[in-house]
Formats: structure tokens, sequence, C-alpha cells
DNA sequence: GCATCTTGACGTACGGCGTACGTTATACGT
DNA sequence: ACGTATAACGTACGCCGTACGTCAAGATGC
């Protein structure tokens, strides 16, 4: 017998450590991420990460620009318009797929790929020639658009880990007789799927 | 000598307790937030708490839910626009002195205070004779404005401590020439201070 | 072949966290 | 006066992030 580390022994770096971060973050949730678990997920021992990483707040940077980078850009041909909303689209199904994102997202100073994808954004609107007024505005319309969409969405779903329909109804019965225009909001809600 | 509590010691209630976390939270920050520290602030030992609060993530939810009552709802009568317009200006007010709250705003479901909140403004809605429709999607709208641009604002604030204008322009310093829209941008803002 | 340096793994340990649990002192209804 | 409920307290547990020292294996220069 040799050294016996038979597979999944690769030498660990920055972007397997991300790349497993990312995928427990989706599965468990971001608040019960450890460096712990993720050492384990991997069969490393903790203090092996810090070779690789500074310390938890550079990997959840990280785990965010990552997940950034998977939102497809809009494309700069054709009608801007159509690009800007198949791009929001793409962003809207990345958010969803880690719904941990969206919440982290907006704390944190912008990494290389959401330096990336925000330049796309301005470039699009630059050259749909809307004046530099309306690219400014515009730009904090559109993101604020897809991360509040997102995050309204995210925490409705998973206002407990029931169904939708069973928690919206439920909380519906719990809604007092005052609050009838809420109550009715939420109907609507229900009615969309 | 009689028992010797001299001042400062009424008798700790979930009102104080959430009141202390709230100016806690807002000095410190909401991740500085511990158990013991609020204990501490208030003169108590740490498990007194739990008597009035049934754990860490209630008393979370409490703190929001105090922070929202702050909002002003819109007014009934008058122009509804107007109505909407100053209780969005009240919102962002609060919202900025409470800078924790956008964030934990979004990932609970609401509390009393905030399901008050987004009925009056659905009231409001639907009193302004907008159809069934328009009061949905505008009630998103809304209120996605509000978190958004409030999140988005103090995301760039608090980029790091030191006052906006510095950070912004070592951060246009660090930004590679290959990103010249995301460039403007960011000058666009520092022209807006 | 040998000595040296570098790299990345490892284990141990520390202080702080949320909170379960058992105990105790005070206040109040009877 | 006495039982009971309430709300304070201290101790302890398991987990967290991570500082620090160690150590084996490969790379490099002679």
């Amino acid at each position: 017998m040799a050294t016996e580390r038979p597979t999944s022994r690769q030498p660990l770096s920055k972007q397997r450590i991300l790349e497993a971060a990312v995928a427990f973050a989706d599965e468990h949730g971001v608040d019960a991420l450890t460096m712990r678990k993720i050492a384990e997920e991997l069969g490393f021992g903790v203090m092996s990460l810090y070779n690789h990483v500074a310390n938890k707040e550079e990997m959840l940077a990280g785990m965010v620009d990552i997940v950034v980078g998977e939102i497809e850009p809009p494309l700069v041909d054709g009608d801007w318009k159509d690009a800007m909303r198949a791009s929001a689209a793409t962003a809207h199904d990345v958010l969803l797929k880690h719904s941990w994102v969206s919440a982290e997202w907006s704390r944190r100073m912008p990494g290389p790929e959401r330096i990336r994808y925000m330049d796309s954004i301005l470039r699009v609107l630059t050259e749909a020639k809307l004046g530099p007024e309306l690219v400014y505005h515009g730009y904090h319309a559109v993101t604020m658009h897809i991360v509040g969409f997102t995050l309204q969405q995210i925490g409705y779903e998973q206002g407990l880990d029931g169904d939708l329909e069973q928690v919206a109804s439920s909380f519906l019965a719990g809604l007092s007789d005052d609050y009838p225009y809420m109550a009715d909001h939420v109907r609507a809600h229900l009615a969309d799927d």
C-alpha cells in the first residue's frame, strides 16, 4: 500500500474552495456555512483553507463574485431593450438558483466579475444613446429591480420550508381582518403561482 | 445601605431590550450585536434576556419591526402621489438612520408593524383607483425602489469607513482601464455628493 | 548526493458566541 | 403565613473563526 490517497485529493486551491463553498451554501444556506464544514467537505483540515483564502469574509466575497460571473451580460448588438431583458432574466435565474447571494451582494464592494457585469450593462445603456442622465438612473433602476424582485420572491418562498401555497395561505389565515388590502395582495400572489 | 440599585434598574422588558438592541446596532452595526453585549448594556446577565425574547432571531425580527414602525405611512386623503412620495422619503430616512435594517428586512416574514405599513400603502394605491393590476405591481415597484435604493446607497457609503469621496476616488484609481463605463458611472456618483 | 529553501498540509489552543439548564430571590394571591 | 409564579442569576456545553507553531515533501543550487 502506497500513501493511500485514492481519489478526490487534488491539491486544494482558492477556486476549488470557493466552488465547494458555493455548493454548500446553495444546499444548506449561507448561515450554516462554516470554515470547518467546507474543509470537511473537501477532506482537509480547517486551517488548510487559510493557505488559500485570507479569512471567511474574503471567501464570501469570492463566492458572490463567482456567482455573479454566471450571469450572462447583455449582448451589445441588436435591440438594447431585448438584450437588457434577456440579461435580467438570466440574472434573476442565477440569483434564484443561489438564493443566498442577493442578501450578500449588497453589503460588499463589487469584485472583478461584478465590475465586469456592471460595466457591460452601462455600456449597453450608453450605446443606446439615452443620454447620461437616463443611463445613470436607468442603471440603478434595472439593478434594483433585479435584486429587489428576487429578494422579495425568495423572502416569500422560504418564509417556511413548506411549499409557497401552504405558507401563504396559513399566513393569510393569521392575518387580522384589520388589513384587508394586505390580505388581497397575498391572495393576488397566490393566484400567480 | 439598602439593595443599592441606584438607577437604570427598571425591571427589563421585551420593549426595553429591543430598544437597546436597535441603539446598539445603529452604533456598532448588526454584525457586532451579541446577546452578551446587549445584556451588559442594560446591566443584566445574558440569560435574563431569554425571559423576554425567545432567541436571537426573534430579537432581530422585533428590532426590524420596531424600526419599520418609525416609518410614516402615506396619508389617505389628498393627492396619492404626494402621499406616496412623502412616505417613501421618510422610509428612506429611517432606513438610512438604521443602516442595518435594509439587509435584515428582506429575509424575514413581515412582523405586525410591517404588515400595517404594507397595508397602508396598498390601501392608498387601491383608493387611487389604479386598478388591481397596477396596485399589485406598483406596490412591488415602490417598495423595491425604497429598499433597493437605500441598500445601494448604504453599500457605497460604508465601503470603507473613510468618507465617501475618499473611498470612491481610490476605488476609481484601482479600476482597470478596461471598464470605462463603470469608471464614468462612479464619477457621476461622485458628482452627486 | 547533499544542503537549503519553499510550500501547503496539520493539530492545538484561545476567546467569544448562542443558549440549555438548574438555582435562587422576590412579589403576590390566598 | 404560606405556596406559587416570575424573573433574575451562574455555570457549562458545543461550535465558531482563526493565530500560531510544526512538519513532510518537493524544488533548487552546489
